[in-house]
DNA sequence: CGCGTTTGACCAGCGC
DNA sequence: GCGCTGGTCAAACGCG
């Protein structure tokens, strides 16, 4: 059923600073490449160390500008640039995205690691790009069920449907389902992420339920739908290989698991226990700068682009968040490992200077 | 038998 | 209003 278009569009929405294009041959730039590190699997094999437990989302990312780097930043200019954001909405907002975030970061992050292992991230250079996290009202109020299709409602879509299914009841049509109207489908906060892989489905430590799959518009790979089997999670993703760089595969997380990863081998804290997090008093939200750009209520999605490229460096990767100071030390060998390995691409050219700045 | 995948149909939203 | 598209449902099926 699915016709092709010459709609240039992409299938997926872009915050208007970050053009689809990005997506292209890995032509744009990286928001950052993604060791290695695991979220599940958290501390193993990467020293060990809980960075995970103790650093937010934007910890992860390096934007905490207590510990940036002046030279960590410095390719980070050819990402599209985020003006400042504004406050925002409301913190419990924040903390709903963060948390997401995080979730999502750290899912990646164990995939990632995981490929690593297995060979199977490819490309050695980091293509990164943020991309798409959508809220759509009550953005602080999770509501993970909220695709719910229970009612009694009848619209009349579903009796045309329904009188045309007549026609069609004889090569047994499934019974329709009811949906509500009126009732504006809200999404939860999304996550993408591009990975370089072979493999679409990239296992994040949590258990999906592949519930459909769709051929993508302009694309030659389908898009799959996957859900958390957990139950009570509705946590959601869709899995994608970028038409532009079949190498590239995007991964985008909607909603927040409500559970712990159920792969938690060597005891790992993982991100678990990232809602404490945010709930916590101590938890600083950082400058929200990738949620400035709302419209409609809506948080503009953000895409995250990891490669296999930085996988080669986990270790430094792991101290790279593990071990704040050591961004204060230019001079270190290790942070110019991992200055070129990671937080290079995630924060924005203007985030970099303000941090330098203010470290001045 | 339980769980996950496949796949076609259905539905809602959006743009024209 | 209509068509397109993304997203979801759920029966059928496969596998361990």
């Amino acid at each position: 059923m699915e016709k092709k278009q010459d709609n240039p569009t992409a299938s997926m929405r872009f915050p208007d600073e970050i053009p689809p294009s990005v997506f292209g041959g890995g032509g744009g730039g990286s928001i950052f490449d993604m060791a290695g590190a695991s979220s599940c699997e958290a501390s193993g094999g990467v020293g060990g160390d809980k960075w995970w437990g103790s650093l937010g989302f934007m910890d992860l990312l390096g934007i905490h500008q207590d510990f940036v780097a002046p030279s960590l930043f410095d390719s980070f200019n050819h990402l599209p640039i985020l003006p400042p954001p504004p406050p925002p909405s409301s913190s419990a907002e924040l903390a709903a995205v963060f948390h997401h975030h995080h979730d999502v970061l750290s899912n990646k992050l164990d995939t990632n690691r995981q490929q690593l292992h297995q060979g199977s991230l490819l490309s050695p250079v980091a293509s990164t790009v943020p991309e798409s996290s959508e809220v759509l009202n009550n953005p602080a109020t999770p509501n993970s069920s909220s695709i719910s299709s229970s009612s009694n409602e009848v619209t009349a879509n579903d009796e045309q449907n329904k009188a045309g299914d007549q026609d069609d009841a004889d090569k047994t049509k499934k019974p329709l389902k009811p949906k509500k109207k009126n009732q504006k489908r809200q999404r939860e906060p999304r996550f993408a992420f591009m990975t370089k892989s072979e493999i679409d489905h990239l296992d994040d430590g949590y258990r999906w339920r592949k519930y459909g799959q769709k051929a993508v518009k302009n694309s030659p790979y389908p898009r799959s739908y996957y859900r958390c089997t957990t139950a009570g999670c509705g946590v959601k993703k869709r899995v994608e290989r970028s038409s532009d760089d079949p190498t590239t595969v995007v991964t985008t997380y909607e909603g927040q698991h409500t559970h712990p990863c159920p792969i938690m081998p060597r005891g790992t804290i993982g991100f678990a226990i990232d809602s404490s997090s945010f709930s916590s008093p101590s938890f600083a939200i950082p400058q929200p700068q990738y949620l400035h750009h709302q419209q409609q209520q809506q948080l503009q999605p953000y895409i995250y682009t990891t490669t296999s490229s930085n996988l080669n460096h986990q270790p430094s990767f792991n101290g790279l968040f593990q071990d704040k100071p050591r961004f204060n030390n230019p001079n270190s060998s290790a942070l110019t490992l991992r200055d070129h390995g990671l937080l290079q691409d995630i924060v924005p050219t203007p985030m970099r200077r303000e941090a330098k700045e203010e470290d001045q």
